[in-house]
Formats: C-alpha cells, sequence, structure tokens
DNA sequence: CTGAAAGCGCTTACAG
DNA sequence: CTGAAAGCGCTTACAG
C-alpha cells in the first residue's frame, strides 16, 4: 500500500529510475519508445513523485508562501484568493498561513515555510522586525511584502497610498460640518497602523479639526477593540460627532457597540472604515469604505515576488485610495452633540 | 549564504551528524556536554532543520492539509481559522488550500497536499467522486471531510445535520403566512446542496406548503448565483413572498438583487439564509440566518484526523442547526403578492 | 538516448 | 553515549 516510487516505474517500464526521471520530468533525451512505457507504468501505479525528495534534489519546490495578517478579515480573505488565483496561472501553488494577528503565530508559521523551502514568500507582516522576519531576509529567500512593511527591512513591497483616501474622508467629514472626529487606529507595531494615523493626523490639521489627541484610541484590527473604542470616546466631556476606524472589522466593533447604546449612525453619529469589503453596502446603514483594490494589490504581489524570484529587484508598488461615500456619513452634522447612553442591561451577542 | 545544515552544526560543535541530530530532536541518549555544544552551534548558525530531508526520513511531517470550498466564504474563512488553531495546539501546522469551488482547483490542491506527503487531510469536497480524492483515500492518507461529505466514499466526516434548522425556518415561514417560498439551492453536485433541498422539500411537506418545483433554483453558493436566481424567481407568475438561500453568499446576491427592484426585504418580502455569519445581524434589515456551530465542526474535524491519524475508526458528528430569526423575515406575509420592478436603469456594481 | 553513481539533508538501526 | 553507514525518493552531471 506504499506509494508508487520512482524505481517501481522504472521497473514496471523496464527502464532505468534515470531514465524514468526523464521522461516524467519531460526531458527531450529520451526515446519514443522510452516515453510510452514510463507514461504507461506511471499511469498503470497511479504514481505521484514525492515532492519533498524532489525538491531536496532540485533548487525549487514550486510553492509559494503566503502569510496574511488575519483570514477572518474579509480584506485578507480576498487577498489571499487573488493571489491564489494569480500564483496558480504562474504554476505556483499557494500553501497559505494564517498570524491571526499575531507575532508568535507569524514566527511559526514563518519558519514552517522556511523550513518547507518554498520558493518565495508573500507576507503582511507583524510587529516590527520579528526574527522569523530577519532569518528570511538574511537567507536570502525571495520575499514581498504586502500591505504592511517593516522599517528598515529593504524588501520589495506592495502598499495602499491611505493619503489621498484618508484626505477625502476627513474632507468630506469637515464638509458636512464635523469638527470632533474620533478616530479608532490600528496597532502602532503595524506600519498600516502607522501610517494611516499619520495621514488622518494630517488630514485633520488640512482642514482645520479639532486635534485633541483623546480623539484618537488604539485598536488591534480585530472587533473587539473597535467596540472598546467606541466606549472609551463616548466618555470624553466632549464625545465626536464622526468615528473613523482604520479597518473593517473595527468598524464592525465599533457599529455594534453603538447599536447597543441606541445612537444611530447616519443620524447622530458618522462613521467611516479604512477599507471598502463587501458587506458595507448591505449594512444599516451602508457604511462609508476607503477604497482600496485588492485585486491589484494581490496580483502585484505575485508579479513583484516572480520579479525577485528571477534576481530582479523590482521596484516597490503603491496603490491608490479614495472615499466611497455611504449613508453611514453622509448627512449634516447632528445640531446636538452626541451623548453616551448607558448599555442596555441585557448583554448583546458580541462578534467572536 | 546557503542555510547551514546539520553537517555545519556538527562540524562546529566538534560531534557527528548523527550526535547533532540526537540532540536536536530531543533524544535522550546525549551527554550533557554535548547537547550543550550543539545547541550553541545551531543558535550560532541559525540553524533550521530542512522539513524536506526530514520528512523524507520520517514518516511523518507534522503538518496537516486544508482544502476548503472557498476562502472568501466567511464560513470558510472561520473554519480556516479553527481548525489551524486546533491544529497548532495539537503541534501540527496546517497547509491551507482554496478550491473556489472549482473540482479541478480541488484536484490540483490535493496533489500538492498529497505530494508534500501531509500526515492529514482535512477537506470540505467539491463535486463526488473526483480522482484526487479517490487517490487519498485508495493510499490511505488520513482524511476527514468536513461539512460536505462525498456518497460512496468511507470517510469519517463532520457535518451539519440542517432538519432541524430547516424544518424551524419553514415553520416560521408558514407561521408567518407565506404559501410559497423561493428557495436558491447549492450545487446538486454538492452532499449539502442535495441535503439542504430534501431538508426543505420535507419542511414544506410537512408544514402543507406550495410544493411547486418552479419555487427551486439552483445556485453554486456563490453571490452572483443569487441574484440570477431571484432573477427568475421574480419572473414566475406567481413569484414566492419568501425566498430561503442555501449558503450566505448566495443569499447576499438575492439581497442585492432585491435592493436593486426596489423590493423591500421584512415588508415586501422575507429571506431567510443557511448559515449565519456575524455580517447577517449588521445588515439592512438584520438577515435572518441558520446557525450552526463554525467553532464546534472546526475543532471536531481536528479531533476526529488526529484520531484517524492514530489509527483509529472514529464515528462521524452531526452538529446541530437552528433558526436565529430577524427583521428580515419576521413579519406578516404582505397582503398583495411580491410584483417584479424593472431594474434601475444604472447598473450597480457586482459583488465581486 | 541510456544507465550507474553520487548526492540533496536528514534520521536511525547497528555496533561499540 | 557516540559514530559510521545506509537509506528515504528523487535528479543530474558523467560516461558511453
Amino acid at each position: 500500500m506504499d506509494p508508487a516510487t520512482i524505481r517501481d516505474v522504472a521497473a514496471l517500464a523496464g527502464v532505468s529510475a534515470a531514465t524514468a526521471s526523464r521522461v516524467l520530468s519531460g526531458n527531450p533525451a529520451t526515446s519514443p519508445a522510452a516515453r510510452a512505457r514510463v507514461e504507461h507504468a506511471a499511469r498503470e501505479l497511479d504514481f505521484r513523485p514525492n515532492a519533498q525528495a524532489r525538491a531536496l534534489r532540485r533548487t525549487r519546490s514550486d510553492s509559494i508562501g503566503l502569510l496574511v495578517s488575519d483570514v477572518r478579515n474579509p480584506f485578507f480573505a480576498d487577498l489571499a484568493h487573488t493571489v491564489e488565483q494569480a500564483a496558480l496561472e504562474a504554476g505556483y501553488v499557494t500553501l497559505l498561513g494564517n498570524a491571526n494577528e499575531s507575532e508568535q503565530q507569524q514566527d511559526r508559521y514563518l519558519d514552517t515555510l522556511i523550513s518547507r523551502r518554498v520558493d518565495g514568500v508573500i507576507v503582511a507582516p507583524q510587529g516590527d522586525g520579528s526574527s522569523s522576519i530577519a532569518t528570511l531576509v538574511a537567507r536570502g529567500i525571495p520575499t514581498v511584502f504586502v500591505d504592511r512593511t517593516v522599517p528598515g527591512v529593504d524588501v520589495p513591497s506592495v502598499t495602499t497610498d491611505s493619503d489621498a483616501g484618508l484626505r477625502e474622508a476627513v474632507a468630506h467629514l469637515a464638509g458636512h460640518g464635523h469638527r470632533r472626529v474620533g478616530y479608532i487606529a490600528g496597532p502602532p507595531t503595524a506600519s498600516t497602523g502607522r501610517e494611516r494615523l499619520a495621514a488622518h493626523t494630517r488630514a485633520l490639521a488640512e482642514h482645520g479639526l479639532d486635534a485633541d489627541p483623546a480623539l484618537v484610541v488604539s485598536g488591534d484590527f480585530q472587533a473587539a477593540s473597535g467596540s472598546a473604542a467606541v466606549r472609551s470616546l463616548l466618555e470624553l466631556a466632549h464625545p465626536p460627532t464622526a468615528i473613523l476606524a482604520a479597518d473593517s472589522l473595527m468598524a464592525v466593533g465599533a457599529v455594534r457597540q453603538l447599536q447597543e447604546r441606541g445612537i444611530r449612525i447616519g443620524v447622530d453619529v458618522a462613521v467611516v472604515a479604512f477599507d471598502d469589503i463587501e458587506w458595507f453596502s448591505l449594512m444599516n446603514p451602508p457604511l462609508t469604505g476607503i477604497a482600496h483594490s485588492v485585486e491589484a494589490m494581490g496580483r502585484a504581489a505575485v508579479r513583484l515576488l516572480l520579479a525577485v524570484m528571477a534576481g530582479e529587484r523590482p521596484d516597490p508598488v503603491r496603490l491608490p485610495s479614495s472615499l466611497v461615500p455611504r449613508a453611514s456619513s453622509d448627512f449634516a452634522v447632528p445640531a446636538r452633540p452626541v451623548v453616551a447612553v448607558p448599555p442596555p442591561s441585557t448583554p448583546r451577542e458580541q462578534p467572536s
């Protein structure tokens, strides 16, 4: 019941293992007769070459690794899908790992991918300067950063220029009369967390909005932290009239919290989120998003990785972002400021 | 720049490769002195054992494969997350593949997983009797089916008993006065597609609702097919007053299509979906779902796989489902039947 | 066009 | 406790 080896195929075909190998790998230095018999034998035995043995001998494994920050985040699920399709078209299979926004889990997966000798890695990195990222670079393993980068690590990257999108968002809110915008930031350990906050701060200044540091609360890109951020923003003496979340999951947490308090989004308070995922347009009310193309990002990442694997040194790619206004923010600022209402006595189900 | 091998470590430590191997794999037959020097040398050289070589020599690779039907489906994204965490706790790393609801892509990934000699595979199978599934079984590779099964293939499985949930859903709709329920079925090539349709049909009979076969339209579990299904249901002489979709993505497609036509969900028509994902409660109106625990499913799948890998023959696991009523269906049937309205002149963005 | 041989990087009986 | 040797399943110069 042990799987057939190339020796079994060779024996059945009456040739040497070397010839069998040549036939099966498409080496032209084979006779038609040998080809026919080896191919027949391989089919007969349902032969599947042992990829480990092959990779051990060759320099390549025809596989790449993709490490996303969180598969449950629709942005990364879409990214995984796009990268997978693009890689498949180029003849590579993708091994997908999920860091779950944890640096430790990222290290574990990257070690595994390194050990399995993937030909290259696309990673949306957690934290800065984790040991496994350093290993990747030190070994010269072809690597591309996607969505996020790590400062001081010189690796080609595909990122979003958050500036335009956030400037449009703040202009949009200012235009509707908002002065105090609560900002739910990503973690400062993520480059996207830092960049989006910086872009937001610049945009506030440009439009002369309130730069009160109490309006900025840091989350971790996951839903629960969005709820927590809203709780603390509502405790301010002067709560914001608009909330801007640095990703879709924190926005969802924020929306849930606001609903529990009976605060009406699109009436009492405006909500805007970075990222623009399919569900936003179906929400109640439809959520304003800052869109950037996950499809373009995934395809560019694969293109860059193939270039790096070919020994090139491709330029980084920077993709645009832009506001997609919807009902959650498309209204004039309410006359009276938002007042925090005590949460209902029966707790609602939390996002898991 | 080539990665260090165990020979390099052994040389630096002044021992044989055999001893280095023993130390690094925790074999107790090693002297404290050897341990200290080998460990130091390994750290010095940042040694990462070549997993391919190790797996070639040992019988196991400490990795499992998980093949999901569609990563962009939140149900499977959550499943991937749960399986990954449960496997990690048991010391296994998960290689995730995405079939994208394509039997061909499934075969490609399964071949890759087989070639890489994963220790076991958890698969939500596409179609019935694909060649790669047959290979899995023929080779005795530990396999567990999750969510879906393949008829005639005797493999332990973790599935949802859709009967209770669908019976509750139909009872709920009947109780609100609906007689004609449009059913957007999953593909007949998926066991879940067949089972849910059968359960729905039984429930209709139980409650004496209209069994008109024109009320059943088949989709492919992806969003666009939900939109298409609604289009054809609305063309019926007597269109349904309620729509039941066999998964969340088709429900989303249905919702979009209804909105484009100006048909009000929760007022003109009821919508219910199999699966109950986080976004449903945030939609406009909140969507009634049929819930089953993805967490329980993922953990059970890992538990069963570990049992199979240990040579056991675990019993299949069948998980319950139940209705979670929300505003999309919690209203009395409208006095006048739904009338199809022509779509708006400006086409809206479609789910990608 | 073909085969014998060496080797990819590990691990593991087998002696000692 | 340790080392020399064999071997996991492939591929690829090297001869012929």
